[in-house]
DNA sequence: CATGAATGAGTTTTCATTCAT
DNA sequence: TATGAATGAAAACTCATTCAT
C-alpha cells in the first residue's frame, strides 16, 4: 500500500518550499518574488505554500533558519578541534567557511539576510542570536589559544574575531551584488589565500606603528 | 520675498528628492518605499516627484550616483598625495575611506547598492564602472609604490587592492544590518585600527607559510 | 449544487467579461472605461479580470474579435446562395447585414472600432484582414455574378461593394452617434428599403452621365 | 510702437489654439491628447490654453464648432444655386461637399465629432441642430426641386438626403479609421463618380422592385 | 491535503487644473 | 497676459491571502 507521491510529500513539502523560496529569494530578491514563482519552482499550487507557511515572511523566516542553523554546527564543529597550533587551526576553520560561503547556497543566504535585515527585524535578532554570536565564540576561542600559547599577538578577541571574517563576508556579499557586472573579480582561492597570509600574518607580527598618523 | 507655498524652486527640487529618496531607501529598502514617502519627507506632493524624475527607479538610479560621484573624486584626491610612505599613504587613504563611509551617507548607500544590485543591473554596472574600478586603481596605486620601494612585500595588486577594502566594506554592512540588534560592536575606530594593523603588518611582513595545510 | 458566491466559472468568465466590456465600452467609449466598471458589470471583482486578459487592451481586443468573427461568418453563408439572381441576392445579403448591425452587437461593434481605430493599430490590421477583405469579397462575388449574367451593369467590383457598404455603414455609425439627439431618424427599414433600390436601380441602369460637369 | 509678437497675439491665440487641438485630437484622440501637447503645438505653454478656455472640454467644444460652421455656410452657398437642372446641381453640391471632406478638416473633424459623440452630448446637440439639420435641408431642397421637375422619382426627401449623403459619410469614416492599414482604397474620386452615377440613376429610375422577397 | 479562482488593498504613474510669480 | 511648478484625484495593474471544492 505505498503511496510514493502524494502521501510522502507531507513530510517532503516544506523542505521543498523553503528551497524552491531560497532559489527564487535570491534570484529576485524577497519584495520582487511572486509566491506563485516559489509555489511553482516546488512544483505546487499557491495555495499549498499556505498549508505549510502562514505568510510569506514567515516562509522567509524558515529558509534563513532552515539553511544558516547547520551552517553554524558545521563550523563549530571545525573549530572544536582545537589542540593543534592556532594558526593552523585557524586556517582550516576559516577555510571551511570559505567553502561553505561559496559552494553551499549559505553565501546566497547571507547576501538575502543582508539585504532584507531591516524588513525582519525578528529574523535579524534571531541570526543575531543563534548564528553571529556562536560564530564569533568559536573564531575568538581559536585566536585566544593562539594568544594563550604566544602564537599570536595579544589583540582584543571580539575585534579580531570580526576582523579575520571580514574577508570572507566582504567577498561573498561583493561576489554576490556585483558578480554579474565584474567577470574579472580574483578568483576565492587567491583572494582567500592572500587574505589569510596577510591576516594571519599580521596577528602574529608585532603592533605595526610605523604609519599611524 | 518669501515664497512660503507652492514655491517655485526648480534648482533645488532634485537635490532635495534625492536626499529624500536616499533616506528612505535605507529606512525601508528600495521595494518597501513607497513614492509618497519620498514626496512627504521632500515636503512635497506625489506628482512633483515625476516633475524630475521618470519613475522611481530613476530617482533610485539618481540618489545612487549622486552620492557617489563626489565620494570616489574625494578618495581619488587622498590617494594622489602619494610621495611619502606607502603604509602611512595607505592608511590615510583607508582612513579617509572609513570616515566617509561612516560620517557620511556613503556606507547607507553603499548597503543600498548591495541590497538592490540584482534588481538594477544597469545601475550596478555603472557603480562597477564609475567608481568600483577608480577605487580600486586608486588602492592598487598606493600598494605598487609601497611594493617598488620595498615597503611592501610583492602580493598581485587588484587582490591586495579588495583585501585591504575588505574590512570597510565588511563592517559598513554589518553595522547597517545588524547594528541594530549588535549594541556590542566593536566601536568603528578600534576596528580600523586593528585591521589596518594586522593587513599593513601583514603586507609588509613575508608570506606566512606556517599554518597552511 | 448551488455554487452562489466566489464560484469557480472557469469557462464562462471569458464570455462574461467580454460581454461586459463590450456593454462598458459602448457605453463611455475605450478610454473613459474604467476597469472597474466592466468587473463590476461582469459580476466580479477588479483583478478577476486580469486572470483571464493581460490588460485593457487586450480585453479591447478580445471585444472587438469575438463579436466580429461570427458576424463575418454568417455573412459569408448568406452570400454563398448564389444561383438565384444578383439583385435579389444581393438585396437578402445586404438586409442580413443590415439586420446583424442592428439586431446584434455588430453596429456598436463597428462604431467601437471606428472609434478607437488608430488607438489600436494592431486590432485595425486584424480587422481589416480577417473582416474586412472577406466581406468585401463576399459583396464582389455578387455583384460580379450580375455583371456576368447581365442583371448588373459593368463597374469595378471592389468600388461597387464599398459603394452597396456604404449605407449599412452610415447608417449604423449615424446612429450610434448622434441617435440620443436625433429622435426623427429615419427607421432604419425605409432607410434600408430605400437605399437598395437606389443603389440596384443604379447598378442595373446605364451610367447616368446627364449631371456630370 | 508696433508689437509684432506678443501684442497681436492676444487675437490670434484662441485660433491657434484650436487649430493644434484639431490636429492633436485628430492625431490621438480626445481621451489619449495631452493638453501640454495641444499647448506646445500652439507654442504656448499650458497655462496659457486656460486664459482662452475654461477646460478640456470647452476646447474641444471650440475645435468643433470652428470647424463645422464654415463649412455648412459653404455648402449652403452651393445648395442655393438651384435654377440649373437637379442632378446636375446635386452633383455640384455633393462634389462640394466631398472636397471639404478630403481637403479641409471638414473630414477629420467628422470622424472626431463620431468618435467621440456621446462624451460630449452637449456638442452633439449642438452639432445636430446647427449642422446636421441644415445639410440635410440643402440637400433635400435640391432633391424637392428634381421631383418637382420630375427630373427625379418621388422618393421621401429626408430619407434621399441621407441616402446621398451616406457614400460621403462613409468614406471619409472609413478613411479616417483604416486608411493607415488599407493602401488600396479605391481613390476618392472614383469612388465618389461612381457612387453619384449609381444614386443619380437610382434616383432618377423607377422604383426596383425586381429583387425584393 | 491540494487546488486555483477570486479577492481587494496597495502602489505607481498620469495629467487636467490651479496659482504664485 | 503668460508661465510652468505644483497639486491630487483617478485609474491600471499586482499579488499576498482566502476559501469553496
Amino acid at each position: 500500500m505505498e503511496c510514493p507521491f502524494r502521501c510522502r510529500r507531507k513530510e517532503a513539502r516544506p523542505g521543498e518550499l523553503i528551497a524552491a523560496g531560497l532559489e527564487v529569494f535570491v534570484e529576485k530578491g524577497f519584495a520582487a518574488s511572486r509566491l506563485d514563482d516559489v509555489a511553482a519552482r516546488a512544483g505546487v499550487s499557491k495555495g499549498t505554500v499556505y498549508l505549510y507557511f502562514k505568510s510569506k515572511e514567515a516562509l522567509f523566516k524558515a529558509v534563513i533558519e532552515a539553511g544558516m542553523t547547520p551552517a553554524i554546527e558545521a563550523l563549530e564543529a571545525v573549530a572544536a578541534e582545537s589542540d593543534k597550533p592556532a594558526p593552523e587551526v585557524l586556517r582550516r576553520y576559516m577555510a571551511a567557511c570559505w567553502r561553505m560561503m561559496s559552494e553551499t547556497s549559505l553565501g546566497d543566504l547571507m547576501k538575502l539576510q543582508v539585504a532584507e535585515s531591516h524588513n525582519f527585524p525578528e529574523v535579524t535578532q534571531w541570526f543575531h542570536d543563534a548564528i553571529v554570536r556562536r560564530a564569533q565564540k568559536a573564531t575568538a576561542g581559536i585566536i585566544e589559544a593562539g594568544i594563550a600559547r604566544g602564537e599570536f599577538r595579544p589583540i582584543p578577541l571580539d575585534t579580531a574575531a570580526d576582523i579575520v571574517f571580514a574577508p570572507v563576508f566582504a567577498h561573498t556579499l561583493w561576489q554576490r551584488a556585483f558578480g554579474a557586472v565584474m567577470p574579472n573579480l580574483p578568483p576565492p582561492e587567491r583572494f582567500f589565500e592572500d587574505s589569510m597570509d596577510m591576516l594571519i600574518n599580521g596577528l602574529a607580527g608585532k603592533p605595526a606603528t610605523e604609519g599611524k598618523p
